[in-house]
DNA sequence: CCTTCGCTAGATTGATCGCTCTAGCGATAG
DNA sequence: CTATCGCTAGAGCGATCAATCTAGCGAAGG
């Protein structure tokens, strides 16, 4: 029964994802989690801090399966691209503004106050940059002109689920698109 | 001695840009103004969230001073835009990623929590747009672009300081800043 | 059968949470 | 002088925080 662990983990990264980790409780997980206390800190003897790694890394593994779901089936990287900011607004609005970027939140909550959280948040963020890069890299871009794509990409989504959550409005995110669209067309075109 | 009260809010101001709603607590607060702890609740009777939304307030109006601070003295808009993206960076690593966005965080916490905060922190992204639409205006924008590019351009801030604070690399902010300053040369050119 | 051990189960810890309460200071007004 | 009132001052409230503790369940191995 390693299923206690997963319902642990994968219910953390839904929490965190819409609350915050501060405004997590360890109790709060278990109990939504349906998994008893005790198993917490038997799985996580690190803690809350462990868990909340964790929780990063998996919701990150998530999301970046995200990139090939869009981006294979269009027919060039510019549809991609704005299929992308499209397919987020969408998900955005039908959440009801809860569901955006499930590690930024938590990424600048603990920026100053865990070494160890921040660290998995970095890493998710680079392994996101690094799979768009090898998308524009594979359109043709050299490879700095890809990385520096990706993590405009990167920020403007980062930027829009920003605006979107806090006005309740998914403009920014299809300006921001919109832009992106443009920027890669004209850099690959 | 309206002074204690201004303290409370400033020091409040700071706490959440730095670790977020949650994390800070009232007496955290009232230790580092050094105001005394009943002072807090008398000044605001709607207790910590009341506060949070002055203190979002106070902050928000403090940063959109930065706009003229960076905007006036360039010799152009594109100039401007791209002295905007290495002033923040440089502020940025100088407070050892710590003072990035003084809403960000709270924004994204309080987003699904407090309609009150997030109210707040949506007002004050939206003054920010609005301060910079009219200098794309002014430079001789169609309203509607002026908006856009203003909307773009707050997104790739927001999330440069996002990949900047988890990464502590201020890589993000020179890339967004330049990517937005060739978009605006693009746009007004 | 019995021991071992991964896991469940939750009571309990001390600390901290946001907040309420009473008491009293000090300046102003009558 | 006394009364009023804005503000200071902090003790203390119940609730909740992350975390530790002991106890015991149940399947696998000998």
């Amino acid at each position: 029964m390693t299923d206690t662990r997963e319902r642990i983990v994968s219910t953390s990264a839904e929490l965190f994802a819409r609350q915050g980790y501060s405004a997590t409780g360890v109790k709060q997980i278990v109990t939504q989690a349906q998994a008893p206390f005790g198993s917490l800190y038997h799985f996580f003897p690190g803690g809350k801090e462990e868990l909340g790694a964790e929780a990063i890394g998996v919701s990150g593994a998530l999301y970046e399966q995200l990139i090939p779901a869009v981006f294979d089936p269009a027919p060039d990287i510019v549809s991609a691209v704005r299929a992308f900011f499209t397919g987020a607004a969408a998900h955005v609005e039908e959440s009801g503004y809860a569901d955006a970027c499930p590690i930024a939140t938590v990424a600048l909550e603990v920026s100053s106050a865990s070494e160890v959280m921040r660290e998995a948040c970095a890493e998710v963020f680079e392994r996101w940059i690094a799979a768009g890069a090898a998308r524009f890299a594979g359109a043709g871009a050299s490879e700095a002109l890809a990385r520096e794509l990706a993590i405009a990409l990167f920020c403007a989504l980062e930027g829009a689920f920003v605006l979107a959550r806090a006005t309740r409005d998914t403009e920014a995110l299809h300006v921001a698109g919109e832009l992106c669209a443009r920027a890669v067309a004209a850099a690959l075109g």
